[in-house]
DNA sequence: AGTTAACTTTAGAACTTCCTGAGAGGGCGC
DNA sequence: GCGCCCTCTCAGGAAGTTCTAAAGTTAACT
C-alpha cells in the first residue's frame, strides 16, 4: 500500500520507486502504542521500523536510515533527547517527532518548535499523528507525497494544514482542536460514506471510552458553523454514517 | 442452522478463478458461528479452513497460508490480537478481520480502520461480513475478486458501495439500510434465482428469528422504489425465489 | 370455475437512529 | 482563582426503519 505517488518516467514500474518511501522508525516500549502507530503508518504508506529502547534504537537508526523518528521521550535506558542527541552527533539528517505524556513540563520539549523537530502529547489521534509527521517531514524537507498538501479543498471549503485556517466560500471559520481534526477527517474522505466508530477510530485519541454519540454532538457543531452557508456538504446516510458531498444531481 | 446452498456467481469454477482462490482461516471457539461463516464463504468461492483456537490457528497458518483471517477476539487459549501478533512476527503477511461484541471498548479496535485489519462486530449478516472481508482484501492487495469495483452495475442499476448511492437510469434512489443490502444481494446474483431462505440468510442478521415472510415485504419495498422505471428488473420466481433480470429472455 | 397456496401490498405499532439544547466538569490563560 | 472555551454526557423529541399481521391479488392445479 504505497506508491500512491504518481510515477515519473524513471522510476516507473522498478525498485527506485521504493525511493521515494519514506522510513520511520517508531520507539516506544509499550508495545500496544508501537503496533498501534506502525500498522497506521503503514496503511498511509511509510515504511516502519520499530525499537522497544535507546540503545536499539541508535542501532537499527544506523542502518535503517529513517528520514524521521517518532520516538517516546520516556525510554528504560537512555531518555528520548539523549537519542536524538546520539544521532545528530553521528551526522544523521533526521526529524523527530517526539511523544511525550500529557503533564510533562520538560523544559526540552519547548524549543523544539524552533527547530524542525514537533511533539505530540499521549494520548494522541492517529489522524493528528498522521498530520503532525507529514508536517515535520515537509519543513525537513523531504520529498512529499500528491496528497500531502498543506491545503485540502472539497467545493468552497478550504481546510490548511500549516495555518489550521478553515474557510468557506473565502470566510474564515473558527473551529475547536476536535472539529478541525473531524472536518479534515471529512475531507479527506470526501464522497465516501464514514461510518461513526470509524470516525471515533481516528478523529478522538485512542483511549477514548465514551460512546459514538459523540460523534453526532461535533457533526452538530460543524454544520453549524460551515452550514450555516448553502450548499450544505455534511450529509446524513441513516444507518451507515456521514457523507461530505455536493448536492445530487438528480 | 440455515446456510442453504447458495450458488453465487462468482463460484462458477474456471482455471483462473482457481488460481486466484483466496484462502481464509476462520477462528472462533463456538462451532455453530464458525460453521455458518465457513459455509457461506465456500460457497462465494473461498478457499476455507477453521481453527477453535488461538493455538490451533497458529499451527494451521503455518502451513494453510491463508490471504485472510476471521478472528475472534474472544478466545480460549491467546486472545485475537495476540494470534495476530504472533502471527505478523513470524513474517507472515495477512489481514485480519476481527469479530467483536457489539460493546466491546477494546484499545486494540482502535486504528484497525486505519491500517488494512478491520473488525465486524457480532451479530452480523453474511453480506456485511463478505462485503467487508472483500475490501479488506482488496486493501491488503491481495488477488482481485471479478466483482472488486467499489460499484456494481445491472442493467441500468448502478450501486455503489463508497458512497452507498443507488441510481436507477442515472437518478439517485434513496434506500433504507436493509434495502440496500437486500438490493446488493440480488445484484451480485443477478441473471440467477434466489430462494427467500438464502436472502434471509444473506441479508438479515444471523440471529433474525422472524419468518421469510419479512423478504416479501421488502421485496415489495425495492419494486416500489426501483421497478417504477421501465422495464422490471425484480421478478418473482413462483414457488422457488426471486431473480434480478432484464426482459429479454431465451 | 373453484380451490388453494403463493405472493403482494398496506397499515401501523414498536423500535432505532439521529439531532440538538442544556449543563457538568476540566483545563488554560489572564 | 475566575472566567472562558472546549469536551463530553444526557435526555427529549423528531424522523426514519423494521417487522408483524391481515387483507388483497395472482397463478397453478384440479
Amino acid at each position: 500500500m504505497k506508491a500512491t505517488a504518481t510515477l515519473d518516467r524513471e522510476s516507473a514500474m522498478t525498485p527506485e520507486n521504493d525511493l521515494a518511501t519514506q522510513r520511520v522508525l517508531v520507539v516506544d516500549d509499550e508495545k500496544s502504542i508501537s503496533e498501534l502507530i506502525t500498522t497506521s503508518l503503514r496503511f498511509v504508506g511509510f515504511d516502519v521500523r520499530t525499537a522497544a529502547s535507546g540503545a536499539e534504537a541508535l542501532r537499527v537508526a544506523e542502518e535503517f536510515k529513517p528520514h524521521a523518528l517518532i520516538l517516546d521521550v520516556m525510554l528504560p535506558d537512555l531518555d528520548g533527547f539523549e537519542v536524538c542527541r546520539q544521532l545528530r552527533e553521528s551526522g544523521q539528517e533526521v526529524g523527530v517527532l517526539f511523544l511525550t505524556a500529557k503533564d510533562s513540563t520538560d523544559d526540552k520539549i519547548k524549543g523544539l518548535t524552533l527547530g524542525g523537530d514537533d511533539y505530540v502529547t499521549k494520548p494522541f489521534s492517529l489522524e493528528e499523528l498522521v498530520a503532525r509527521l507529514r508536517a515535520l517531514l515537509r519543513r525537513t524537507g523531504v520529498v512529499v507525497s500528491p496528497i500531502d498538501e498543506e491545503t485540502i479543498r472539497f467545493a468552497d471549503l478550504e481546510l490548511n494544514e500549516a495555518t489550521h485556517e478553515v474557510r468557506r466560500a473565502g470566510n474564515l471559520i473558527d473551529l475547536s482542536p476536535t472539529e478541525f481534526t473531524l472536518l479534515r477527517y471529512l475531507m479527506i474522505n470526501a464522497d465516501r460514506v464514514v461510518s461513526k466508530s470509524q470516525i471515533l477510530d481516528h478523529v478522538w485519541q485512542y483511549d477514548f471510552r465514551g460512546d459514538a454519540g459523540i460523534v453526532e454532538t461535533y457533526i452538530s457543531y460543524l454544520r453549524k458553523k460551515i452550514d450555516t452557508y448553502q450548499p450544505a456538504l455534511i450529509h446524513t446516510v441513516r444507518g451507515v454514517g456521514y457523507r461530505l458531498r455536493l448536492p445530487a444531481k438528480n
